[in-house]
DNA sequence: GAAATAGAACAT
DNA sequence: TGTTCTATTTCA
């Protein structure tokens, strides 16, 4: 017998073992085995099964799993994702069921017959060792032994029902704030859980949207709600797969993992703020939660519903295809709470502008919470030497340098790689440097001395999770209003803190749906212009837009460059935002109407690199792709030569499968849906 | 992804 | 002709 085995390398091809005659009648397909590969041992997926024999093929050296721990469901969406983000299976796979993932420790044998009762309640892990895997293997076949896991007694299935055809499969679009959102949610989760179904729910992420979520649901539905993949915790982790396959009338919440997590007898998926970057791998293969879930829910035939006041591009093209159902509650914002000051280089350190340091003293003497937004966490995003007319950058990538003033080093916004900061400049050694594009830790520094009776919170991707631990979630969602630090003292329980907090910080501010703010300031909004590519505007929207979902201010204050003609009034109507958003792209010829693929390569030598852009560039002919490319590109980074192809294409041409085959050629990276061109 | 191998540049 | 470094191929 031989299996077709994914292994999770960057090999767009599957790898045929020959299997030994005591697997023969214990091996499945969607069973994880070891398997000799190049000297090494490697663990892999079966994916495919044949009767024949072919004795040049190594054998398989092992059996990890006694019955497959995925379906034919997850295997095909597995394999539209592999497809669909131009990556090999068996890299996919590993997010849908871990390579090191041990589920014999959170199971239990069970016997079904007279002569294995000894083997009764013992656990997997120990009758491996006793009994030997082999052992195991056989009498799970032969129906004499079987296994249930620790947390729910019931015993474990791979296989989910058929999906229920008297379900409807449709796609909802909910536009509408935070209490809307929440309250549309609770209602359909309790339609769903009070016949028995479960309920899977994506957030953006765990600490603080997750910790939110789980806070409010939990409330309503007591005992019914996991969370999936909690950081550092496996078993609370695994506490939630089994609960996901053996339960009923539960609410699985999770992140990105959660997307491929088998959940049985689910009839819902709900995705919140499909919008934020969170959805996106970061490492790996980087494949977008949300557009899994919505694979997903199409296959298992379930509705989905995504529920945002800014929800993503294609999201809203669907609407206006009518592949989507709309709900449409969403928010304005009044024009009258708004105001706009213009000034000249607002992102070089200075003296913070006059009507600023009034527009924020006006809120602390009314003892009103504030948020104030900048696009960048550190103390400033750039260095330029005034001698030798040069900007900072990093000796390794090449990519510019920014200054981080509490660990005083400078970080390179390409590679996070850090170095100690001299005070002069690399290059010539002038300490003549021009410091600009100030972030959040410089509008700290300076609202820290002007405002030294109020409390200022650094609100950051970094420091979100301390944020949010301390304060919003603990106080029973109780608006913000703590105010430790200037308690006089601590046993006065009855003491009203009357100093405002002043929040500053970076998109993670929109993360803050308990805060009491009253003020929105937003200080240089408009540099997303130039940050976002392709996407400013659909940024600079979403940012707004969510700053004041979760915020609720009752008035909002830009400051911007003057410099940057940007209007916020194009940003304050839903109703016509979307469409010409999406004409734009449409005209332009930018997703969502097509897919981006950036293609990368990097070398010591331009030669080598330019050899291999020239046998790429053959291949994409050969494939059929090769009149979607531009490029390519030639950059130097540091030391390194950087090459670089955009492929656009048309959605619906199988582009994917020609990219697959330049896995045959190693050195390159492909990224699907670049957001930084 | 990483070991094995082929290739290039340099020294002996 | 050996040594060392880098690019490329191949793995079942």
């Amino acid at each position: 017998m031989i299996v077709h085995v994914a292994l999770a390398i960057p090999v767009s091809k599957t790898f045929s073992y020959a299997v030994p005659r005591q697997w023969e009648l214990f091996i499945k397909p969607y069973m994880r085995v070891t398997v000799p590969f190049h000297n090494r041992v490697l663990k892999g997926y079966v994916v495919g099964m044949d009767n024949g024999s072919d004795d040049s093929l190594k054998d398989i050296l092992g059996v990890i799993d006694i019955f497959p721990l995925f379906n034919e469901a997850l295997a095909s969406l597995s394999r539209w994702a592999s497809h669909y983000y131009a990556a090999p299976l068996g890299l996919i796979l590993k997010y849908a069921v871990p390579l090191n993932l041990q589920i014999e420790q959170y199971l239990v044998a069970r016997s079904l017959c007279d002569h294995t009762s000894s083997l009764n309640d013992i656990p997997l892990k120990k009758v491996f060792r006793t009994a030997g895997k082999d052992a195991v293997l056989s009498l799970y076949h032969n129906r004499e032994l079987d296994f249930y896991d620790v947390f729910t007694g019931k015993p474990f299935t791979s296989l989910a029902q058929e999906p229920r055809q008297s379900q409807k499969h449709d796609k909802t679009l909910y536009l509408g704030g935070i209490d809307d959102r929440m309250e549309h949610y609770l209602m359909l989760i309790s339609q769903h859980i009070v016949h028995g179904r479960n309920v899977l729910m994506l957030l953006p992420d765990y600490h603080a949207s997750g910790k939110y979520f789980y806070k409010i649901i939990s409330g309503k539905f007591k005992d019914s709600v996991y969370w999936y993949g909690s950081p550092g915790k496996a078993r609370a982790r695994m506490e939630t797969y089994f609960k996901a396959r053996n339960g009923e009338g539960l609410v699985i919440l999770g992140n990105k993992s959660a997307a491929f997590l088998p959940v049985f007898n689910n009839s819902l998926i709900i995705v919140e703020r499909s919008e934020e970057d969170e959805y996106r791998n970061e490492e790996g293969v980087q494949f977008n939660a949300w557009m899994i879930a919505l694979k997903r829910a199409e296959t298992e035939h379930i509705p989905i519903v995504f529920g945002s006041v800014t929800p993503p591009l294609e999201v809203y093209k669907g609407v206006e295809e009518g592949k989507f159902n709309i709900i449409d509650k969403s928010l304005s914002i009044k024009r009258e709470g708004i105001r706009v000051v213009r000034k000249r280089n607002l992102s070089i350190p200075g003296k913070l502008p006059g009507e600023f340091m009034e527009v924020v003293g006006d809120a602390v003497a009314k003892h009103e919470n504030i948020a104030i937004f900048t696009p960048r966490k550190d103390y400033v995003s750039q260095l330029y030497c005034l001698d030798c007319k040069k900007t900072f950058l990093c000796s390794f990538c090449g990519g510019v340098l920014g200054y981080q003033k509490r660990s005083n080093a400078l970080i390179c916004s390409a590679c996070s790689r850090s170095v100690n900061y001299e005070d002069k400049c690399p290059r010539c050694n002038s300490s003549i440097i021009r410091f600009s594009q100030t972030g959040a830790e410089y509008l700290e520094e300076k609202l820290k001395d002007a405002f030294a009776q109020c409390r200022i919170v650094k609100v950051t991707g970094e420091t979100l999770e301390e944020v949010v631990k301390g304060e919003l979630l603990d106080e029973s969602l109780k608006p913000f209003k703590p105010l430790k630090p200037f308690k006089p003292d601590e046993s006065d329980e009855s003491f009203r803190p009357l100093n405002p907090t002043i929040f500053i910080g970076t998109q993670a501010l929109s993360k803050l749906y308990a805060a009491d703010v009253k003020l929105l300031v937003l200080f240089g909004w408009e540099e997303l212009m130039r940050i976002s590519g392709y996407r400013a505007f659909e940024r600079m929207y979403q940012i707004l837009m969510n700053l004041v979902d979760a915020l609720r201010p009752e008035h909002i204050c830009f400051f911007m460059d003057e410099k940057m003609a940007v209007e916020p009034d194009c940003f304050m109507d839903s109703g016509s935002f979307y469409p010409d958003e999406l004409n734009k792209r449409r005209l332009a010829e930018y997703p969502p109407y097509v897919r981006l693929f950036l293609i990368e390569v990097e070398k010591n030598d331009p030669e080598t690199g330019q050899r291999l852009m020239k046998k790429i560039q053959a291949l994409s002919e050969k494939e059929g792709f090769g009149q979607y490319i531009t490029g390519s590109l030639m950059q130097k980074r540091g030391h390194r030569y950087q090459y670089k192809i955009i492929l656009k294409c048309p959605e619906n041409k199988s582009v994917s499968t020609g990219l697959l085959a330049l896995y045959n050629l190693s050195g390159i990276r492909i990224e699907p849906d670049p957001t930084t061109i």
